[in-house]
DNA sequence: ATTATTCCGATTGATATACTCAGATTTAAG
DNA sequence: CTTAAATCTGAGTATATCAATCGGAATAAT
């Protein structure tokens, strides 16, 4: 059950990115250095989150990455969707609710992974970049 | 985010168990070809799952397995730990608390994983095998 | 032009997944 | 006492995924 380095990273590039939020964009070297993240793997992340719509990109010199919604439109859960795919634990509660395990009689355990990931959407949809950000700011919370 | 095969075969061997709940163990093969499960592979499972107290074993001819305690009293929680180890989203939220993702100014997205970790348990460790087998007797749900 | 940057695709080493298999051990039944 | 039915143990294996790295092409400001 653990996610993988492309969701965590790419929360941390975007909370960076809703934090340095300016009207020049924001060079890739500057998040990866400011989160400690390796530059080069997180350049891979970039063009999932840009063809989403969730990140703005200005090629050349003095370019660099922008939010490409506000913060506040902006939740865990579109982040962890394009990189990671669907939040789901297993494939019977995947985004195509119409696999079956084979079994005739009724899976048994599907309502448990079902209830386990809407438990996970209900949390991941409900937190958005402007919550981070605020949190990171004070602790007024 | 997704669960292995070792949680999800673990879960419906458990169930079948539950569902089958007599005075005799029931024989591993029986288990495998009523869930649809590789026997071989549901070998490795029963391991840690007997060394967890989850089931009992008896060995040699008319053996197999029964589970451990009462099926009121068994977790899918309990078993998703013994085969999948600790259930957080990321390290910074295991079961040792006391790992740094490194960065000194405190992790901003670790909240977000603490979250997500306490509403899978939440869900895991209120469903006991007792209530799956009442979901799969009668829809009385 | 030069330099800074994003973009794109190929490659890699390590690890995990999902098994299979061979054999050792234990025990009930004939 | 022998045989067959089971669990137990450890090794092996093919495939995929992870977490990167690298080289170079395209683009744009200075």
């Amino acid at each position: 059950m653990r996610l993988s380095t492309k969701g965590r990273y790419g929360v941390k590039a975007l909370v960076e990115l809703a934090l340095q939020q300016q009207d020049a964009p924001v060079a890739l070297h500057t998040i990866a250095k400011r989160q400690g993240l390796s530059e080069s793997y997180l350049e891979q992340l970039m063009g999932p989150l840009r063809k989403a719509g969730l990140v703005r990109s200005v090629r050349g010199a003095q370019g660099g990455y922008s939010l490409g919604r506000d913060p506040s439109e902006i939740t865990v859960g579109d982040i962890l969707r394009v990189l990671e795919g669907p939040l789901a634990p297993t494939d019977c509660v995947g985004e195509a609710e119409f696999e079956h395990c084979g079994r005739a009689e009724g899976c048994i355990t599907r309502s448990v992974w079902l209830r386990v990931r809407d438990s996970i959407e209900d949390v991941v949809d409900s937190i958005t970049l402007a919550d981070l950000c605020a949190e990171a700011r004070g602790e007024k919370d």
